[in-house]
RNA sequence: UGGGGUGUAGCCAAGCGGUAAGGCAGCGGUUUUUGGUAUCGCCAUGCGCAGGUUCGAAUCCUGCCACCCCAG
C-alpha cells in the first residue's frame, strides 16, 4: 500500500523503463521495447481499444514511445442498451470514449462492426451454456474468437508487427518463444481469461500493462492526460446492461427459466425455482431457502429435469474436474502426469495440483486440496508459478465428499 | 368432550419480571473484466388476542382464539 502511494508521483519514468525491461531484455539490443527488430516508428502496433483506462493507456505509452499506433475498437453489442451503462466495454460511450482517448493522441483509429460475430460466438454460446446447466464463461470465448481471431486477422492484415491489448498479464521470452506469465499485480492478473491463447497468437500479442499496478495506470493516464482517466473500472459481463443477465438469457432460451425444484441432495424438496439459469454450483444466495441451522449451496444442476441441487458446503468439495477443449503453452504429453498449480476461477491464488494427461485436449485435474465451487462451463488454468501452461473447459467434477446414504 | 402441550420476524429458535440472543432466508455495501464464493452492515417500539397485577410484563394472573398430541 505505501509503497503504491510512493510510487505514484513518478510513475511515469519508472513505468517507461518497467516497459522497456518488460517486454524484451535490454540486451536484446537490435529489438525494440515490444520485441521487434526495427525502430519504433517503423514498428505498426494495433491496440485493441474498448474505451477503459487500460486500454487507452497502453495506446498512449506506445505512441509516446513513437511506434505507430493504429487504435482499433470492436463495436461488439447493441450500443442502444449500453448507452447509459459505466464501466462496460465495446459500446455506446466506450466507442465515443475510444475515438477521444486516439484524437487526443492524434492517432488513426477505427471502429469495427463485430456485433453478429459476438452474438453468435458469444452471446449464443453465454444463453446455451446455461440451458445446459453449464456456467459460462463469456470474456474467454470472446478472447478466443472474436478479439484474437477476428481482431488478431485484422491487425495481420493492416500489416502490423503485433497486436497490444490493455490485459493484466505478461508475455516473456524463452528460446525465441512467448510465454504468457502472471501480471505483476497479482490483484489484478487476468491471466485465468487468456488460458485459450494460441502459441501463434502470443507470439503476435504485447500485453503492457503487464508489470504495472493498476493506480500506476491511472496515473499515466492522468499524466497523458486522458479524459477516461478515472473511470470506473469495468465489471460484470459487458453485454449485460445491469447485472441482469437472467432478463437476457430468458429471453434468448426461454427454456432454461422453466420453473423446477429445488432438491436436496437427500431427496427432499425443499422449494420451486424460476430457472436453472439463475443457478451456478456453489451459489449460496438466491435459493430463498431458509430454517436452516447451516446455510445451503448448489451442489448440482440437472438440466433434464430442471433440478437444483443443493447441500451443505462439505458437498460441494470436489477432490478433481476433467477439462477437455485443452489449449498447452507448454510440451504437456499425452499419457503423462505432472504437477503443478492451477485455479478453477479468476480472482483466487493457483493451488498446487497434479494433471493427468489424457489426451492432447483433455485432461483430469487433481486438487491437492479440495476446491469449492468447480462448475462446468467455466474453465480450469494451469500454471507452473507465474507462468501459465494452459488448461481447458471444466466438463464435470468428482465429489470429494462422502455421500452417507449411497 | 375430557387431559396434556405449544403459540416470539418469512423459517427455526433463545429468553422464564427489568426493558426482544443467535442461525437460515432476505436486503444493501465491499471484493471481482465470468458465474459464484467470502466479508461487512441492515433486518420485531414488539413476543396469538383482550384485559389485569406491577415502578416495570414476552416473562405473573384471568378470559378468549389457533394449532398439535393423547384419550373416546
Amino acid at each position: 500500500m505505501l509503497y503504491r502511494r510512493q510510487l505514484l508521483p513518478r510513475v511515469s519514468l519508472s513505468v517507461v523503463f518497467a516497459l522497456s525491461i518488460g517486454s524484451a531484455p535490454a540486451y536484446m539490443s537490435p529489438m525494440n521495447a515490444l520485441g521487434i527488430d526495427k525502430a519504433p516508428s517503423e514498428t505498426r502496433v494495433v491496440v485493441a481499444m474498448s474505451g477503459g483506462v487500460d486500454s487507452s493507456t497502453v495506446a498512449a505509452l506506445l505512441h509516446d514511445q513513437g511506434y505507430d499506433v493504429v487504435g482499433i475498437t470492436l463495436q461488439l453489442y447493441d450500443h442502444g442498451l449500453a448507452l447509459q451503462k459505466k464501466g462496460a466495454c465495446c459500446a455506446g460511450l466506450d466507442i465515443y470514449d475510444a475515438q477521444q482517448v486516439a484524437s487526443t493522441l492524434g492517432i488513426d483509429h477505427y471502429v469495427l462492426d463485430y456485433e453478429s460475430r459476438f452474438k453468435e460466438a458469444v452471446i449464443d454460446d453465454f444463453a446455451d451454456s446455461y440451458v445446459r446447466g453449464e456456467t459460462p464463461l463469456p470474456c474467454v470465448r470472446c478472447n478466443q474468437s472474436v478479439k484474437f481471431k477476428d481482431l488478431y486477422g485484422m491487425a495481420r492484415d493492416l500489416g502490423a508487427d503485433c497486436l497490444a491489448t490493455g490485459h493484466y498479464v505478461q508475455r516473456t521470452l524463452e528460446d525465441g518463444r512467448a510465454q504468457l506469465r502472471r501480471a505483476a499485480d497479482h490483484g489484478k492478473d487476468q491471466s485465468y481469461f487468456l488460458f485459450a491463447t494460441t502459441q501463434e497468437q502470443l507470439d503476435y500479442l504485447r500485453f503492457p500493462l503487464g508489470g504495472l499496478h493498476k493506480p500506476d495506470v491511472r496515473a499515466l493516464a492522468e499524466t497523458y492526460g486522458l479524459a477516461i482517466a478515472d473511470k470506473p473500472d469495468s465489471q460484470d459481463i459487458c453485454f449485460v446492461p445491469n447485472g441482469n443477465y437472467g432478463e437476457l438469457v430468458s429471453r434468448l432460451r426461454p427454456g432454461a427459466a422453466e420453473k423446477g425444484n429445488i432438491v436436496h441432495l437427500d431427496g427432499t424438496v425443499l422449494g420451486e425455482h424460476q430457472g436453472i439459469l439463475h443457478y451456478t454450483i456453489g451459489q449460496r444466495k438466491g435459493l430463498g431457502v431458509g430454517g436452516m441451522a447451516d446455510p445451503i449451496y448448489v451442489v448440482g444442476l440437472r438440466p433434464e429435469t430442471r433440478e437444483v441441487v443443493v447441500g451443505p458446503r462439505e458437498a460441494l468439495a470436489a477432490a478433481s474436474l476433467m477439462m477437455d477443449e485443452c489449449n498447452w503453452l507448454s510440451d504437456a504429453v499425452t499419457g503423462s502426469s505432472f504437477k503443478a498449480q492451477a485455479k478453477i476461477r479468476s480472482t483466487t491464488a493457483p493451488e498446487p495440483v497434479t494433471i493427468h494427461m489424457e489426451h492432447a485436449s483433455a485432461a483430469r485435474v487433481e486438487f491437492e486440496s479440495p476446491e469449492y465451487g468447480v462448475s462446468p462451463g467455466q474453465a480450469c488454468v494451469v500454471y507452473d508459478g507465474d507462468r501459465v501452461l494452459g488448461g481447458g473447459w471444466i466438463r464435470s467434477a468428482q465429489s470429494a465428499y462422502a455421500v452417507d446414504a449411497a
